[in-house]
DNA sequence: CTTTAATTTCGATATTTGTAGAAATATAAA
DNA sequence: TTTATATTTCTACAAATATCGAAATTAAAG
C-alpha cells in the first residue's frame, strides 16, 4: 500500500476509534474476539442495535474490524494486524 | 489516571488524529519537533491560519500536542509518551 | 410455508465538526 | 508610540456524524 492510501486508511482507523461507543467495542473485542452484534448490544447498554450496527460496519470499513458470518449470526473480531500497524504509525 | 479518564483521554487522541489535516500535522511534527503555526502553515497548504490554530488547540487539548512560547511564536511538539501510550492502548 | 431472530438499511433529526474571515490579543521591532 | 507579525478568539455556516425507530432482508426453526 503506498503511503497515500496508508494515511487514509489511518484516518478511517483513528476516526473508528475516536468514539467512545466504537472505542468500547474496541475493547470488548480486543478483550474478547469473535462476538456478536446483538451480544455486544447487551454489554453496551443504552445504544440501539441499528445505531450499534452502524458503528461495527463503519469500523469494518476502516479495516480494524473482521467479520464472519454463521447462519443469521456475524461474528466480528479486531484485526491484529492493522491495530498494531496503526498503533505504531506515529513512532516510526 | 484511572482508567475511565484513560479512556476519554484516548477518545480525544484518536479523534485528533482521526481527521486528514490533523494527522498531517501529528506527522509533520513526528518528522521534526517544535514548529510553530506559521510554519506548519506554509507546509500545510490551502488552510487557513485560523483553522490551523483551531486544529493545534484541539490536538494539545487531547494531551498529543505540548507547546511552547517564545515571543510571538508558539512551537510545538508531539508528546512522545502521550503517542507510546495510546499507540499501545489495543495491543494489551 | 410461517414464524422467529439477527442484522442491515432507510429516513429523519439533532448535534458536532471543519472551515474561513474579521476582530482581538500579544509581543517584537522601528 | 506606531507598525508589523504571530496567534487566538469570535461568528457564522455548510457538511459530516450519531442516533433512533421503522421497514426490509436474510436465514434458521417449527
Amino acid at each position: 500500500m503506498n503511503e497515500q492510501a496508508d494515511m487514509q486508511q489511518a484516518v478511517k482507523v483513528y476516526k473508528a476509534l475516536g468514539e467512545p461507543t466504537r472505542l468500547k467495542i474496541a475493547l470488548l473485542l480486543q478483550e474478547e474476539s469473535d462476538q456478536c452484534c446483538s451480544v455486544l448490544g447487551d454489554k453496551l447498554k443504552s445504544v440501539a442495535i441499528s445505531t450499534l450496527s452502524h458503528h461495527l460496519k463503519q469500523m469494518a470499513e476502516s479495516g480494524l474490524l473482521t467479520s464472519r458470518k454463521e447462519g443469521t449470526f456475524i461474528y466480528y473480531s479486531l484485526d491484529r494486524e492493522v491495530a498494531e500497524k496503526y498503533a505504531s504509525y506515529l513512532l516510526k
